[in-house]
DNA sequence: GGGACTTTGTTCCTGCGTTCACAAGCGGTT
DNA sequence: AACCGCTTGTGAACGCAGGAACAAAGTCCC
């Protein structure tokens, strides 16, 4: 019975999050409707491909008028699988874990952290964002009793190979990596790898091809306009 | 003079800082030479698309053989303009920010923050990484004197957008942003979004999508084999 | 010195993502 | 009741990235 399913590509669910989470803030408003071009906007992207990205959750808009907000949002949430809350294991309490554990964006959004896991002794009994953090010993027993579906590396690089093998061995089925490697993984576990360095380095080969920008630093001016550069993306 | 300028694809950029942190850890290992397919293995990526990407540079590999490690490593380091340092000024020290300014990983890659900034003041002059965090009204001034180029936003996201203005007006030409919303900036400028929140989204849909993964929570064995699927990508 | 093997660099091709442009449909108005 | 304007949804073209296969070139071995 099952619809067909016609598989959305995973560029298009990335901007979907985008777009839920503005329809979200419009629905808190008390917005009822908005049209293609300004949800476009707001997300920063083209008109047109967000209408290509909706289409294919079917037909959710009525012509002449736009989109309903609140409709819109369940609809995106449906498909994204958000309606259910979804557990979380997180990896590694250094600077960067610690913040990913108390940052609140993630539980808005359906995402809970139902353990937090680190190798050192020290870290271990303190509360992070008002969890304890657990030794790995412990890790496959939370996974299997919270049924925990996506694990979270926030490890040094060295490590993060064997705590993916461990995450997936608990029953991981997807992983968010912040370690700078590429892990390998078993077939059907999903891995996202997010590089916080590789990102300004791609910022900076811009800055460099763009012009050795003069030594001068300033013949551009302020720009008080803004001529319309509206940019937004998955990370 | 300068030579042709073939203008490198951005996604290319992106795997290129991979290669360079792979090669610096082999360099470290002190590895002589290394051939495409290994490189590749260690990128997550295939061998025919890495020397693809390192053709870009023009011949650098020696066939028969592969590529000297020390060699290609300064290549894309140079073409990456990772030779000098680049200064940074990051807004935002709750969280994420606290933990970026502690992260080891930027400095080791030639990024250096000289100024952290912000709005409450209960967090000015408090010292974070070994930095004092400064008011939002020294910005100017930090980014005037130490011709920093690259801004980074960890502010919640309803302030983004004007600390953006900010960063642009006082002369930063490249924004990496946190906060989760699309930024619009001066024409000429880059942005860039890491959206976290989006990337569970994206993971949780993949889950989904893939089957209700049965309510029994196990008939995948724990996979001791790794059956190839080494991943690995951008950010 | 010659041959064979290894590895690079390139070319072709396939598929995907993005964009533009148009037809279809709905509400409001006269 | 019919018309007009606005907005969605879709079809087609474009450009780009990814992958596979092939030729060039250098090294090692005999």
């Amino acid at each position: 019975m099952m619809q067909p399913r016609p598989r959305i590509p995973e560029a298009t669910v990335a901007r979907l999050a985008v777009y839920l989470r503005v329809l979200s803030g419009l629905a808190d408003g008390g917005r009822g409707t908005v049209s293609s071009g300004e949800l476009a906007s707001a997300a920063g992207v083209n008109p047109a491909g967000l209408r290509k990205d909706l289409s294919h959750l079917g037909p959710c808009g009525v012509r002449g008028v736009g989109y309903e907000v609140a409709t819109l949002r369940d609809r995106i949430a449906g498909v994204l699988g958000m309606e259910t809350a979804h557990a979380c294991v997180l990896v590694g309490l250094g600077n960067l874990g610690s913040a990913l554990a108390g940052y609140g964006g993630f539980g808005s959004r359906g995402f809970e952290f139902v353990g937090l896991f680190d190798a050192s002794p020290a870290r271990v009994g303190q509360q992070v964002g008002g969890r304890p953090v657990r030794p790995m010993e412990e890790l496959d027993e939370v996974v299997a009793t919270t049924r925990a579906t996506i694990g979270v590396i926030a490890t040094p690089a060295e490590v993060a190979q064997p705590v993916c093998d461990r995450l997936t061995a608990a029953g991981v089925r997807s992983i968010l990596n912040f370690a700078p490697v590429a892990l390998t993984a078993p077939a059907g576990v999903h891995v996202r790898q997010v590089d916080l360095s590789v990102e300004l380095q791609v910022l900076a080969f811009l800055d460099k091809q763009r012009g050795p920008v003069s030594a001068l630093g300033d013949a551009l001016s302020p720009a008080a306009t803004r001529p319309a550069t509206p940019v937004g993306r998955m990370a």
